[in-house]
DNA sequence: TTAGGTGCAAAGAGTTTGCTCGTAT
DNA sequence: ATACGAGCAAACTCTTTGCACCTAA
């Protein structure tokens, strides 16, 4: 069955080859913001005739198309997500590399007025928290929020 | 004369060569947030006996003794300040790579309340804003704050 | 039919590293 | 004297691209 993104592909006039359905798919389900190589190894496992690159132009291109949005969380691997769901902020557990999302309106106003009052307008903004889990208390409202582990590797130093 | 970043070298143990003299002194001389290659390019200016590999070298000792600080402002190059002068955020000219530092103490309370609300206790934040300079206001209190251009690459994509 | 996508391997950009030689302490 | 730093080039990681071939529309 024709998945989300799929759908907004077709929307926007994009071709549809066998690739870009299976990588289609794969964010569609993805419920954390994985990297070009882990988008890679999901998409493989569904459909063997797909290489590295496809996947690194089919991200640039859904991006471009404003169907995706990269994110930069440090350890130098761009990582991605479906665009909004929601405008929402993200919290990275600095332990496992998960990552939490959430919401928080109020901001918005205040950075425009910091910006404003510098001689700015404010065209986008970067806000990420890392933290570490507080081992006693169970947290509300952010359900284990998929395998988003970014296994650090030798090179990884913090953002 | 002895910098201020030689002179936080001399007294964290560290050997000072005449690379490292150079390069504290361009540091130390610095008041925009240069990358790698730029620093480079001051210092080879001052004595041209350095390599760009020292210099790898040395922003990333002078990190892991906390005498600098990396900032990752997108566009893939790392780029570096020292150490507090001042807790500060970064504002990003998106027409010109130019950088405009502004303080903000309260954000701090209410983006550890946000972690803690999700369980987990704040390690460290990012917080950037990316804004286009207004053409009829001359800003205030932010006196042109050095040549921090970062001439944009084909390669270059927003963060 | 044909504009555009794909795979592969090579090229790039930024950064790190092995090795040999040099020098601050 | 010697432990540590420097220069050079090669290696590495992530990402893009040239080219010959393939396919959706």
């Amino acid at each position: 069955m024709e998945s989300r993104i799929e759908r907004l592909c077709v929307e926007r006039g994009l071709k549809m080859t066998g690739q870009r359905r299976v990588i289609a798919r794969v964010l569609s389900d993805a419920d954390d913001h994985p990297d070009v190589e882990e988008l890679y190894r999901r998409a493989v496992a569904l459909d063997a005739r797909i290489s590295i690159a496809t996947v690194y132009r089919t991200v640039r291109l859904l991006e471009e198309r404003g169907i995706l949005e990269r994110r930069d969380f440090g350890g130098g691997r761009a990582r991605y997500e479906p665009t909004e769901h929601g405008h929402h902020y993200h919290l990275i557990d600095v332990d496992s590399g998960r990552v939490i999302e959430f919401e928080d309106r109020s901001h918005e106003q205040v950075l425009a007025a910091i910006a404003q009052r510098l001689g700015f307008d404010l065209v986008s903004h970067r806000l990420e928290l890392f933290g570490r889990r507080i081992a006693a208390a169970k947290p509300v409202g952010a359900p284990d929020a998929g395998t988003d582990a970014a296994p650090r590797r030798r090179k990884d130093r913090p953002a």
